[in-house]
DNA sequence: GAAGTTACGAACTGGTCTACCTGTTTTCGA
DNA sequence: TCGAAAACAGGTAGACCAGTTCGTAACTTC
């Protein structure tokens, strides 16, 4: 049995600390968002995510000393998941979209996951929380700003034109009531309906 | 001191059981609600609502054997009351709603309620849970197929024209999208242009 | 007005969760 | 290579909460 001692757990390469640490906080912020979108917000507790994670409660919380850390942290990750996507591989600056594109893309890339339901969740549920909800508003509204930004130029705006800012956060409400809409409906093609009709109405506006 | 001992808890009207029971249960629904407005959902215990309510925790058990038969019967209670005003008064039979008219009836008296964003976060909070979740659709789904019978009335359509239930949904949608939006934003006057330019678009579809 | 029923009050229990704390292993820097 | 520091592992304490139990008070019925 020498061979089993020579390598016992199999093969483990060696990690830089900056390594350790990014992995295991990688792996707690999917499994945070994993749980979100899969039992919810007030299932979540610290022992749960590092099962799922299979990362242990010591890891954890060596990372993450609170838990309000560790859900700072998963949101900031999808957050950051978006804002990487955006604008979707486009060049607002060179290319426009039409407004059928424009829903389609938001819809597909960020509406219609899961995810956002799930942030959704985490948004309400810590909107009277003045530490939580405080720290989720912060990431957010970055993001918000850059994604209002490029979406006026994604549709031929003018950024400074507060008419266009407001189609544009008309567009992005629509598609969060349908999102909500569809959480809550056992028919999953209400939802496309919806969008089509959307999409011709605002086709001529 | 004996005429402290003779009137001792000050005046006690005489009440039947069914009263003392009805009493009970409106304080803690009315409590419930008002504690998912102001502190939220995760918040919510048996004890916080006891207190809020001026109600021993051994009355809110006696009247609610669980947790969750609080939830349900403060969520009924909720939903009632909007089934109740609606359809504000008019006659769906006789009378119709401009588009605008439509909109701001649905905006004032049950989207703009801080009442209505607590609703959603008991939604979202409870899609997960099985027990609680199928017990909120249940009160849920009467309400909305009255609601959207209703609705299709007041504008005039036929009830069973799939186009105009859909069209009812979209409006639906953009107002719980524009209500969501509302209680992130810290402008209060977003939603109310928001309502305007979707009156606009609206009124030309 | 007495027996029975319902509403209420208060204490207890079993379980869970978060934050903390003490050792151990892995990596880093000199 | 060796001491320091960071990452990790696991256990504990204190708080809280939902549900239960049992005794008391208010009401109803006959």
């Amino acid at each position: 049995m020498s061979d089993e001692a020579k390598s016992p757990p199999a093969a483990r390469p060696r990690r830089t600390q900056a390594e350790r640490s990014q992995e295991t906080r990688n792996k707690v912020c999917e499994a945070t968002l994993q749980a979100l979108v899969e039992v919810g917000y007030e299932q979540i507790s610290t022992t749960l995510i590092a099962q799922k994670a299979q990362v242990s409660r010591g890891a954890l919380t060596h990372q993450f000393p609170t838990r309000n850390d560790m859900l700072v942290a998963a949101f900031e990750k999808l957050v950051g998941e978006w804002r990487e996507g955006y604008p979707f591989g486009l060049d607002p600056d060179k290319e426009q979209l039409s407004v059928d594109e424009l829903i389609d893309a938001l819809w597909n890339n960020i509406f219609a996951d899961g995810r956002y339901i799930a942030a959704m969740e985490l948004m309400l549920a810590a909107r009277q929380d003045n530490e939580l909800g405080h720290a989720l508003r912060d990431i957010l509204v970055s993001w918000i700003r850059k994604r209002d930004r490029i979406t006026v130029r994604l549709v031929g705006g003018d950024v400074d034109d507060a008419e266009a800012d407001l189609k544009v956060q008309l567009h992005l409400s629509v598609l969060r009531g349908i999102a909500m809409h569809q959480s809550f409906d056992s028919d999953p093609q209400t939802a496309n309906k919806l969008i089509d009709l959307w999409k011709r109405i605002a086709r001529k506006a």
